[in-house]
DNA sequence: AAATGCACGTA
DNA sequence: CGTACGTGCATTTT
């Protein structure tokens, strides 16, 4: 009956009617109930979703939603009028855990309909995340590359839908924006098939179902939640910085007597290498570097003022940039919503945009002071930090089965005491601090293929004593040398690596002519499953906290993962059983060979909840 | 206007 | 000659 009056509705000589399998309504154009007996008419068959919208910024009406069956059947709807009685009978549907349902992107869509007081309960197949883990060295996901290439046809555009975000739902006579969307639509539910055998054929059904998807959900709730910023001390401290910046400025502009741009490395080039004519640095493609590492050499070495002042810049500079940014991000609810991606990093990491919340500064004493400005929000008792400590060093424990670092990490020892006691042939209390921070130094560059010309380099000593470093290293540790070189000849045998649970990462250049080529993919080879592994626990981990928060009907949250790191805000008087449950979840992500150590923090700020 | 290179913050 | 990211600026290319 639907379909009978979609087809009155399209004119009978409209090209794009014809090209699109699916026809289209708009919500408008609907008798009230008309949804729901639709949505029941299809319970049982799995039902295609797409969204397009802007989500989070700029108003969360601004979106649209189309869902289109098996006979190619669709409906476009826009939220922003749909009627009540649609609304509730989409909502029902939405929020059936067995509804079978493939949507494009699950995420954005879960936004949008949480704008809506929608929640997005069961999703078979987001085949945005298929098509990542089905194709991880292919970096693009859009639609329309994935329809040409699953579905062997173009999929049909003719509407500024994708430029701008938004569709054009709703508009007297025009229904071109409404088809788009049913044609997305129509290609998501068709794509699900193809995609879900790609994903069963190298084994990633499970990795799909029990983590992506699951983590995918928690994300949603992490976005939205946000984490809250003292936007007057964060001013506060942007002052400073642009009065650091402007001081460094005008210093390095007196020690050379004229005005130069800091910002501009050819620039910078000139005045150092002609002008002042100081050694030549490291080569790059274009010149010189001028790196904070060669100017600090350069530095020690002339002693000249003006590279002293341009370091401080450099770094005044990078505070302001990275404070003010955070500013611009500032939600009206005081909060600052980032955005996790979860099929850009090729190890299965995720990564964080818009703004990046991963890359707040920690190590230098004024960057620390940027975490002092994300604080926890009205209604919360404070911020909790939970991280897990050298988890990459366990994952290798686990993954080469080598029994001296497992025994390191079984006696509770420092490990980097307890290494260096084994590489240097003495007792643990008898490890100097030198010695531990060159054991350190070696550990975890070991999970990137660290050689022994890049161990001199990075702790300044000769090339002969790093390599006897790490000979020394490696006679004592053999499993985790086997390990490394096993892992690379197996990844060059099968063309892929693989996580513990069983994530592929693809490198065909493990076979290449070109030197440069092969070994950097011989060092992916190495790294991915370490880093691959330690992501896939991380996600683990945020499904059982985030799960064990509701099933014990807590009000406190998630808000963010750095990599081996969790930030939740904890509500009034639960710290005591959110510290606890958080610790039994993150320990518990994993069986590994070793223990997972966590550590935990609490406080008013993201610094003083931090280690 | 878009792409590239450099530099640098995090894990 | 150490993995994985994102961002901003300057510079080059289209």
């Amino acid at each position: 009956m639907l379909r009978d009056r979609l087809l009155q509705m399209l004119p009978e000589d409209d090209a794009a009617a014809e090209s699109v399998e699916g026809l289209a309504l708009t919500v408008t154009d609907l008798a009230p109930g008309d949804l729901g007996s639709w949505l029941a008419d299809r319970a049982g068959q799995e039902l295609g979703l797409d969204v397009a919208g802007r989500a989070l910024q700029g108003g969360g009406d601004a979106w649209a939603v189309a869902i289109a069956d098996e006979s190619g059947t669709s409906v476009a709807l826009d939220l922003a009028t749909i009627d009540d009685a649609d609304l509730e009978a989409l909502g029902a549907w939405l929020a059936d855990p067995a509804a079978p349902i493939a949507v494009h992107d699950a995420k954005t869509a879960s936004h949008a309909l949480h704008g809506r007081g929608l929640t997005l309960a069961g999703v078979a197949v987001d085949t945005l995340l298929a098509a990542y883990l089905c194709h991880p060295d292919q970096r693009t996901y859009d639609l329309g590359d994935l329809t040409v290439r699953y579905l062997q046809r173009e999929l049909p555009t003719g509407v500024d839908a994708e430029s701008d975000g938004m569709l054009d739902l709703g508009l007297d006579g025009d229904h071109s924006g409404a088809r788009t969307a049913a044609a997305r639509a129509v290609a998501v539910r068709e794509l699900a098939e193809p995609l879900r055998t790609d994903l069963a054929s190298r084994g990633a059904t499970a990795l799909m179902a029990q983590v992506e998807l699951p983590v995918l959900a928690t994300l949603v709730g992490m976005e939205r939640a946000g984490i809250a910023a003292d936007v007057a001390y964060v001013e506060g401290l942007a002052g400073e910085f642009d009065a650091a910046v402007e001081r460094a400025a005008l210093g390095a502009y007196e020690a050379i007597g004229h005005e130069v741009n800091l910002g501009s490395p050819k620039q910078l080039q000139e005045v150092l290498f002609v002008e002042l004519d100081m050694p030549k640095t490291r080569r790059t493609k274009t010149g010189w570097t001028t790196d904070a590492d060669a100017l600090a050499d350069l530095f020690a070495r002339t002693e000249h003022p003006f590279l002293g002042n341009l370091l401080a810049h450099r770094e005044a500079i990078r505070l302001r940039q990275t404070v003010e940014g955070l500013l611009k991000s500032v939600a009206p609810d005081g909060r600052i919503h980032t955005t996790f991606q979860q099929t850009v990093a090729a190890t299965g990491r995720l990564s964080s945009t818009d703004p990046n919340l991963q890359n707040i500064p920690i190590r230098t004493a004024e960057g620390y002071r940027i975490r002092e400005g994300f604080v926890v929000g009205e209604g919360y008792e404070g911020l909790l930090t939970a991280d897990y400590s050298q988890i990459e060093m366990r994952i290798m424990a686990h993954l080469s089965r080598d029994e001296g670092l497992i025994d390191a990490f079984r006696s509770g020892e420092d490990l980097h005491r307890y290494v260096g006691s084994r590489v240097f042939h003495v007792e643990p209390a008898e490890v100097t601090s030198a010695m531990r921070a060159k054991i350190k130094a070696m550990s975890y560059g070991l999970a990137y293929g660290l050689s022994a010309f890049g161990l001199s380099k990075q702790l300044g000593i000769s090339a002969g004593e790093a390599k006897g470093l790490m000979d020394d290293y490696f006679d004592r540790f053999g499993g985790v040398r086997d390990y490394l070189t096993g892992v690379v000849d197996e990844a060059r045998g099968e063309g892929w690596t693989s996580t513990i649970l069983g994530r592929r990462r693809y490198l065909p250049d493990l076979t290449s002519d070109n030197r440069q080529r092969r070994e950097m993919a011989e060092r992916m080879a190495l790294n991915a499953p370490i880093q691959g592994s330690a992501a896939d626990v991380v996600k683990v981990a945020m499904i059982g906290v985030t799960g064990e928060l509701e099933r014990r009907g807590l009000a406190s949250r998630l808000l963010l993962q750095v990599h081996d790191e969790l930030v939740l805000e904890v509500a009034p008087g639960e710290r005591e059983e959110v510290t606890d449950l958080v610790r039994t979840q993150m320990g518990a992500a994993a069986a590994l060979e070793v223990p997972l150590d966590v550590s935990v923090g609490f406080g008013r700020s993201w610094r003083d909840a931090g280690h």
